[in-house]
DNA sequence: AGATAAGCGAGACGGTACGTCCCGTCTTCTG
DNA sequence: CAGAAGACGGGACGTACCGTCTCGCTTATCT
C-alpha cells in the first residue's frame, strides 16, 4: 500500500530511512516542491474535472517544473490520489454511543460533510477517473475506502455482540448497501442527499431507533416481522 | 427532455413532424450519418474509456467529417449519452411475478447482465464524464434513470397494494438504497458483484423470500423483527 | 475574352442573344444575384485580402445560396477577376495632348488615382492570387492590362509621327519600363508612389518636359539634350 | 531588422551570443530541426504556390511537430520569408567593369537567373503574399531587396564620379524603373523575360553601350545621342 | 393547362488545414 | 543528483471553408 502509485525513484519519500540512517549522494527530494504541488493539485481540483486537470497547470500552479511532477507521479490519477490521502487522512472516525443506528449514521452524515465539502469534488474526481484508470481506482480503495471499512467492521461486529444485528451478517452487504445509497445520489445527484436520508436508508436497513418504529411499524412488520413468521 | 443534449440545428430529428408536414429548404439531416456515428461511437467506447474516446476517431470510423459530428452534438458526452439511449431503450423491464422481492431482483439481475456486457463501460463512462459535466449527468438520469424508476415506482405501488410494504414508504429511499448497493460495487469494483450479491441487498433491504429465510432467519428476526420490538 | 473564366452553364450571360432569339426552358439566370455578387465581392476585397477572402462570405453578404456562386464561377479567381472588370472598364483612358510626356504621366497619374483609391486593394488581390492561379493572372492580362495596352500603343506610335520618340522603339519595353515602375512601388511598397515619382520616371524613359531641364540638367542633356532641343 | 518575423522565444537564435557567453536555461532550440523545416518549407514551395503551402504539410515533411514551427514563426509569411533568407543571402552581387551599363546589366541578369529558377517561385509567393500580410512585405524588403539596393547605390554612385550619369540622379527612381521593368514581367508574365529585354531596358534607362547604337541607332541617337558621341 | 426544365435559397455532407493545448520526454544550466 | 526551465515530436481539439449534394420552391418555355 506504501507509495502505491509513486515513481521508484532515489530520494522519494520512505527511502532514506532506513535502519543505517546514510543518505543517499545528490540533492535530496524537495519537501517543499512536494507540498506545492499537493496544494495547487487540490486548488485546481475543486474548480476542475479530473479530465480538466493538466499537470501543465499543476506545475506552473506550484511553480515547479513539470519534470519533477512526471518524476515523483507516473500519472495524475497517481498525484490525485496522493494529495487527496495527504489531505484527507484525519477525518471520518466512528463514534460507540452503544447503537449501530447511531454509530453508522453519525458517521455516514461525516462523510457526506466531506462529500459536501470542497473536498467533495475530488471524491467525484477520483471515483470519475478511476473508471479510466484501474490504478486510481485501487489507489482510492486502498488508502481511503479500506482504513474506513476496517472500523466500520468493528463497529458492526460490536452491534452482532451487543445482538443488535444477527451473527451470520455478511458485513460487506450491510455496508455497501448503506454507503451504496450515499454514492449513488452523489454520483448520480437525482435527489438530495440530505441527514434525513441518511437517517431514513439506516433504518431502512438497519432497523432504526425507537422513536422511528411508530412512523414505519408497517414495513418492519409487514415486510419482515409478520411476514417472516406467517408465510 | 426530447433532444436532451442535442444541437438545435435546422434539420434535427424531430423537426419536420409537426402538424403541418412540411420540411424545411436545405438538405436534410443524414440518418444514415447518424447510425453510423451511434455504431462507431459505441463500439470504439467498448474498447476505451471515455477519456480516451476522441472525436476525430469516430468521425474516422464512421467515415463521417468531423464537423457532421460536432454539428448535432455539441461534445463528446452529448454523443455518448445519445447513442447510449438509442440502444438501451427496450431493455430491463420489471415482471410482475405477485411478490416484490422476485420483481426487483429480477430485474435487478438483467441491470447487472448489461452492467456486465459492453454496454457496461458506457454506464461507466456515462457516470464518470458527468462528473465533470452537469448536462450529461442530467441526460443519463432524463433517458437512463427515469423510465426505469418510473417503473420501478409501479412495482413497488403494486407490492404496496399487497401488503407487502408498508404504505408510508418512500419509494426513493429503498429504490436508492437497492441500486446504491449495486453502483457501489460496480463503479468502486472492491468487491464482488454477482447474483447473489443481488438477492442479499434484496434480502436486506426488502425482506427475503420465504425459501430465504431458513438461510437468513436471525438477521430478520433479530436486526428488524427482535429489534424492533425488543429495544 | 468572352466569359474567360465563366462556366459553360445553360442560361448563362452571352448565352441566349443567338440569331434565333429563342431561350432555353427553364428559370433564366437571376441578374440580380448576379449583381448581388459582384457587389459583394469589391466589398469584401476593399477589407481583406484575396486569401482572406471566401466564397462562403460573399453568398451570405449577397444574400445568395453558395452552390448560385459555384454554378457561375468555377473558383474564387474567376469570380473576383469578373467583378472587377464589370467595375473598372470605363476608367483610364490616354489623353491626346501632343506631347507623349504629357499623355503618358497624364494617364499614369489617373492609374495611380486608381491604385490608391479602394480599388487599389483588387489590383494587389488579383495580382497576389495570379502568382498561385495563372488563370486569374490572364484574365487581369486580357480583361484590364491589354485593353489599356492598345490604347498606350496609339499614343507612343503618334509619338513616333510626331518624332518624339525613335521609330524603331520597341513599345512593350517602353510600357513595361513605365509601368513596371508603378507596379514595383505600389506592390513593394519600399517608397513613395506620388505624382511626382510619375514625373520623374517618365522623364528618365522618355525624355521630360522643356520646364523640367533646369532641375535636372546633366541628365537631360546627356540622355535627351537633342530630343529636348529638337521638338 | 534582425529577427524579423520570428517569434520572441527565450531560445531564438542570436539569444546566447551576449558577452557573457552564458546560455539561458532550459533545452536550447533545435537546429537541426530548424534546418529541415527551412529544407522542407523551399522543398514544398517549389511544387505548390504560397497559399497551396501548408504548415500541416511542411511539419510533416520535416518530421517535426506542428508546434514547433508555431513556436518559431508566427505564421506561414514569416517562415518563408525565413527559408528563402537564409538561401538566397550570398548571390547576386553587383560587378565593377568601369561602365554602369554593363554593371547593371549584368546582376539584373543574374537576378533573372535567380527568378527563372525554382527559387523564383518563391519570390513570386512571397510578394503575392505580402500583398495581404504587411510584414512579410517589410520582410522582404529588409532581408533581400535591401541588401542589394546598397550595393546598387554604389555602382550608380560610381558611375556619377566617372560622369556617366548626371549628378543630381535620384538614384531610387533609376533603380526603380530598371527593376520594375523585370518585377512587371516576372508578375504579369505578359511579355517574354530575356536577357535581351534587360539590355533593351538598360539602354533605355541607362543610355546603351557603345556597340548597342548599331542596333538601335535612332532611339540612340534622340535619346542620347550627345551622351553617346561625346563621351 | 400541364409537363418539363433549369435556377434559386438553404443547409447538410465528407473533407482538409487551421492554430492551440497538453501530453510525456528530452536537454540544458543552476543549486 | 534534484530542480526550473523550456524545447521537442506527437496528437486531439473545435472552427472555418472548401466544393458537392439534396431538398422545396420559383420561373420560365414547350407541348
Amino acid at each position: 500500500m506504501r507509495q502505491l502509485l509513486s515513481g521508484g525513484r532515489k530520494h522519494g519519500r520512505d527511502s532514506d530511512d532506513g535502519a543505517n540512517g546514510r543518505r543517499l549522494p545528490g540533492r535530496p527530494r524537495s519537501e517543499q516542491a512536494r507540498q506545492a504541488i499537493f496544494r495547487s493539485t487540490l486548488k485546481l481540483l475543486q474548480r476542475s474535472s479530473f479530465s480538466g486537470l493538466t499537470i501543465e497547470a499543476i506545475a506552473a500552479d506550484a511553480d515547479v517544473g513539470k519534470a519533477t511532477v512526471y518524476r515523483w507521479w507516473p500519472n495524475k490519477g497517481a498525484l490525485v490520489v496522493d494529495a487527496f490521502a495527504s489531505s484527507a487522512e484525519p477525518e471520518l472516525h466512528f463514534p460507540n454511543t452503544g447503537s449501530v443506528y447511531r454509530d453508522m449514521s453519525l458517521q455516514m452524515a461525516q462523510f457526506l460533510g466531506v462529500l459536501r465539502s470542497p473536498r467533495g469534488r475530488i471524491v467525484a474526481a477520483l471515483l470519475a477517473g478511476g473508471q479510466s484508470d484501474p490504478e486510481l481506482l485501487t489507489a482510492f480503495r486502498e488508502r481511503f475506502l479500506r482504513p474506513r471499512r476496517e472500523e466500520a467492521y468493528k463497529t458492526l461486529r460490536r452491534a452482532i455482540e451487543r445482538g443488535e444485528l444477527p451473527e451470520n451478517l455478511d458485513l460487506d452487504v450491510v455496508l455497501d448497501t448503506l454507503y451504496g445509497a450515499i454514492y449513488m445520489r452523489f454520483l448520480i445527484r437525482h435527489d438530495e442527499l440530505s441527514e434525513n436520508y441518511i437517517r431514513e436508508v439506516c433504518s431502512l436497513v438497519l432497523g432504526g431507533p425507537l422513536r422511528k418504529q411508530t412512523s414505519r411499524p408497517k414495513l418492519r412488520r409487514k415486510a419482515l416481522g409478520i411476514c417472516a413468521t406467517g408465510s
